[in-house]
DNA sequence: CCGATGATGAATTGGACC
DNA sequence: GGTCCAATTCATCATCGG
């Protein structure tokens, strides 16, 4: 047991003690403090006009007040043509000695003369370091701010917009660094940028001196680009950018269904591995979520399916990958895929009003023993079928919590292996080790469907026929592992990240008792795994073949009655953390070649 | 402290209808 | 277009008993 990644790393001491919760709450209020601050130095005005929460908007984003008031002067209220002007004035004006980035559109701040391949935390900085990107009359003005007004105003001086720079700090933890910011903001914009090359010949003198000495050839599109392009093509005009739900939810086809007219696809070339990636979240998130998931991890379309086309219980979750696509394979065997094929024992209590053939999301909290007992009630009052009214009640409340009939009358939640085994896992794959029960639900609720992930998987094992090199990021109680291991793929080494630790022990434990011939690496932390610690694991292990993993959805998830707050919200953020890991891998990987 | 329990809606989408 | 209705949803929190 004398493995070195097991080791506690004493640096990482300091990350360990911060008070991520007093944190969080603070940043909702930095914003809105940055831009005040922003505009106390921009120019002094007495906020009372209607016009003032739009500007303060646009000077949050980094552009300058007079700017914006120009522009809004120019375009009234509607802040898309704000924008658009915006963005064509501060490209014009900008001299490149004070800004060395343009703002762009969204949050997506440009890096002109970035090349993915010149390694991953040098190049940046040293424009800033410096100092010099600023005037002395804002230094001056700086001295009333708290150190983390002065950190958040720096950045969005760089040309970072306060949301971005606001979540890097959080992500990075308050004693970070100006570099270290900047570095975690670097990895995001990777994540972002286009491997477009320049078409349009009219904007290059324009944009050229923003791009820094380093001449590369093939340069990355800026946002600001992309954002033209697609306003000439017309794409661009409403929010029909926002990806919509196919229907029915079979993404790229499943075993079961005829699924005709898919011609394959083509993945931008950003996308192209390797390594492999494969991440899945919710489908049904806020608005704008999946845009934004998917901007980051290279523009690559969404996979959306439900699971019911796989085993007898709805599952609707968004699938991001980069694998093939063609000749998928089903685990065997094929799973029941009615709710009477998977719970033989109900069907004999099933009233015939009760029409429902599949299950519900399978979730993380079951219904209580008093519902089960009022509907018992409800039913009971009547002899041979309630009336429609009580049907109804009564079908609400089984759809709402899973509900089966267990007896005369009688429903009841799930049990913790029924779940298990609708979900794919082996039987008793949760239980002991000293989990509680309800722990359990709490586990499997957040976990994969297994005979989903291991079709979109199934590609992967004639491309590695002697096995695999897998980074498991938010691990859970191992849906990937266990897909990848009941395809019949040789796992060489699994590194895997998980946060509870019963979570972890699951994992391990499944994995001695499944004579698994490879190595098993379990990490407590996403925070773990820096560029040094990736690159001495890919170092020993030889290379990851496939990062997969799906982000918490706390925040996403439509259950969430109190902190449905997308993807910045204080677990679901951890999706930044994915792409950072993905991006690393990548970088490190193509060093490699 | 741990584990179980019950109360707590809104956001989003799609369809029918006007 | 708009408006209503129906259906669905990897959850959080205070509280209580052991």
């Amino acid at each position: 047991m004398a493995d070195p990644f097991l080791t506690k790393d004493p640096s990482l001491e300091d990350i360990d003690d911060i008070d991520w919760t007093s944190e969080d709450e603070r940043e909702i209020e930095d914003i809105p403090a940055v831009q005040a601050a922003a505009a106390k130095i921009e120019a002094s005005s007495s906020s009372v006009d209607p016009c003032s929460k739009l500007i303060q908007h646009f000077v949050g984003m980094g552009f300058s007040r007079e700017l914006v008031e120009k522009a809004i002067e120019q375009n009234g209220e509607d802040s898309e043509s704000i924008l658009e002007t915006l963005l064509t004035l501060s490209v014009l004006e900008t001299s490149p000695s004070e800004q060395p980035y343009s703002s762009c559109p969204q949050e997506e701040p440009c890096v002109n003369g970035y090349d993915s391949s010149s390694g991953y935390d040098e190049n940046i900085l040293d424009d800033f370091s410096d100092g010099g990107s600023w005037s002395d009359d804002d230094v001056e003005n700086m001295v009333s701010l708290s150190p983390k007004e002065r950190t958040l105003l720096s950045l969005t001086k760089m040309g970072y917009l306060a949301e971005e720079a606001s979540m890097a700090m959080e992500r990075c933890g308050p004693k970070a660094t100006i570099e270290e910011l900047t570095d975690f903001m670097c990895a995001a914009q990777m994540a972002r940028s286009e491997a477009t090359y320049w078409e349009e010949e009219d904007i290059k003198p324009k944009i050229k001196n923003l791009s820094g000495e380093n001449g590369k050839q093939k340069r990355k599109m800026c946002a600001y680009d992309m954002y033209r392009k697609k306003k000439q093509k017309g794409i661009f005009n409403e929010d029909v950018e926002t990806i919509r739900l196919p229907k029915p939810m079979v993404g790229f086809g499943v075993p079961t269904e005829i699924c005709p007219e898919f011609q394959g696809r083509t993945l931008p070339e950003q996308a192209i591995g390797p390594p492999y990636f494969y991440y899945e979240n919710v489908a049904l998130a806020p608005k704008g979520v999946w845009d934004t998931i998917s901007r980051f991890l290279y523009d690559v379309e969404p996979e959306f399916v439900d699971s019911k086309y796989f085993c007898a219980a709805a599952r609707k979750r968004g699938y991001i990958h980069n694998l093939p696509v063609e000749n998928r394979f089903p685990l065997l065997p094929i799973p029941p895929r009615t709710i009477h094929e998977a719970l033989p024992l109900t069907k004999k209590w099933w009233p015939s009003w009760d029409t429902r053939t599949k299950l519900n999301c399978l979730q993380t909290a079951i219904g209580s023993a008093r519902l089960s007992d009022r509907i018992r009630k409800a039913v009971e009052a009547y002899d041979g079928e309630p009336p429609l009214r009580v049907q109804k009640y009564v079908l609400d409340e089984c759809r709402k919590w899973n509900l089966v009939w267990v007896g005369r009358n009688k429903v009841a939640p799930l049990e913790p292996d029924e779940v298990e085994m609708l979900l794919g896992f082996p039987k008793n794959h949760t239980r002991g080790g000293g989990i509680s029960r309800t722990d359990r639900y709490k586990s499997l609720g957040n976990s994969f469907q297994v005979d989903t992930v291991a079709y979109h998987l199934s590609v992967l094992k004639d491309l590695f026929p002697n096995g695999m090199n897998v980074l498991s990021l938010f691990s859970g109680i191992g849906g990937a592992e266990v897909a990848l291991h009941r395809l019949g793929i040789r796992l060489k080494t699994v590194v895997s990240v998980e946060k509870s630790e019963v979570n972890r022990n699951i994992v391990r434990s499944w994995w001695e008792q499944t004579n698994q011939t490879g190595t098993l690496i379990d990490f407590d932390d996403v925070q773990q795994l820096n560029g040094d610690r990736i690159e001495q694991l890919i170092d020993s292990v030889g290379g990851f073949d496939l990062v997969i993993g799906g982000s918490p959805c706390n925040n996403l998830a439509g259950s969430n009655r109190v902190s449905r707050d997308g993807l910045e919200g204080k677990e679901s953020a951890l999706f930044y953390d994915y792409i950072r890991i993905l991006d690393l891998v990548k970088c490190i990987m193509s060093r490699y070649q």
